[in-house]
DNA sequence: CCAAAAATAGAACGATCGTTCGTGCTGTCA
DNA sequence: TGACAGCACGAACGATCGTTCTATTTTTGG
């Protein structure tokens, strides 16, 4: 934690360093879509970056050092980009409804060249043990758990119905939006979001108490 | 081509080649599903299979033909262990449950170590042009195509309801099914399989027609 | 049983991997 | 101005990658 201690005049002026290594886990963030966490390579990186190997390599130390700052980096991005704006709805159905509205249209617009960095990586990690994969498993972890969460909230304000199981639907939801993210990127095909919408919001109405108002999906 | 062409008494006495590339595609298989099928190292294959470097490479000619007879063969080994025997149970919609069971009991028992070899290989080949990323992007057109046509039978046989969309619903159980197993690779959790096995049931049953006769799940 | 053919091994190739080391910039504070 | 961090670079390391070549063993067919 070196960040700001005792600091001029100046207020947070982002030091070179801090900037340069975003630069680099934005782009590295980019390539771990395409390519996964392996396939993210220091040199390539250091290209695509501008940047020497070295030079580049000198901000991390080790290339699981540059994993592990990855994967909390796209994490950070998830929480901001997504989670965060969709709590701005009211809690409650219209909440839970904004968080899955937010994921599907992040995947869908591939705010990542290769789509969700999480399916890819996740994936990529689930068979090899290490401090990368528990990460990237905590922060699955953190995101069935937030949905679970988003649907209990909805039970509590009574429209979603008692029968409705948290864990059981936000596996549904998590399996149906990551379905179609993995379905699109191998065929290019924008009907297999649709679907997932369509199947998310039957699954809802279900499940929902009559005159529940839902957010657009 | 090699092959049996004027063959001796013996009947189909597989050539000695023939069998050492079955072994490695075997060992190959079971590798690509933990590691994808760019870790697949030509290395430690061939360790795996206690076969030289050379060896081993001189069975198919380069990395890429490797990893399209790898493909290949799972692809075989998926048909032979999973689609065809459920063909046995009569046509509709127990035919259906049974394709559902046999995927889902396959992936849970791991007949693979890392889980559903396709589920690693598509994920991690989306984003890299090729032969290899088209040949499984056709076996899993393959896979969500024949579940289509199973709902599209269960509705001809009247168990399901007209108002069964039978893209749709190929597309939410490839989902589930793909979902569990990837959320079991990374928790080890075997709930998961239960999750999607009760979603599936429910869905099955919100489009099925009064007393339609299910096989179990 | 022998020769042709197929299968495997071993050594080496250039390329690239992650990593280390020494060096030179480039500002900042005293 | 001079000392001193922090930051980036280029060259090189050993290891491993896919691949090629040559040689040797094993299998096969007449």
């Amino acid at each position: 934690m070196p960040a700001s201690n005792a600091s001029p005049a100046i207020p947070l002026a982002l030091g070179k360093g801090t900037l340069t290594r975003q630069a680099i886990l934005h782009e590295a963030m980019d390539l771990a879509s395409v390519n996964g966490l392996e396939g993210l390579t220091i040199g390539s990186l250091a290209a695509a970056t501008g940047m020497s190997k070295s030079g580049l390599f000198a901000h991390f130390g080790s290339k699981e050092e540059l994993q592990l700052a990855t994967v909390q980096a796209a994490r950070a991005a998830f929480q901001e980009r997504v989670l965060l704006p969709a709590l701005k709805a009211p809690r409650g159905l219209r909440r839970l409804c904004a968080v899955l509205a937010a994921w599907l249209d992040y995947a869908e617009r591939e705010m990542f060249r290769g789509g969700c960095f999480f399916a890819e990586v996740s994936v990529e990690f689930d068979g090899r043990p290490g401090p990368v994969r528990d990460l990237v498993a905590a922060c699955m972890m953190d995101w069935m758990g937030s949905l679970a969460r988003l649907v209990r909230e909805a039970k509590d304000t009574g429209e979603l119905s008692r029968g409705a199981d948290p864990e059981q639907l936000a596996f549904e939801f998590d399996a149906l939006s990551m379905g179609a993210n993995g379905t699109y990127q191998l065929h290019r095909d924008h009907r297999t979001f649709a679907m997932a919408r369509r199947a998310i919001k039957e699954r809802l109405k279900t499940f929902s108490a009559p005159g529940a108002r839902f957010s657009p999906l």
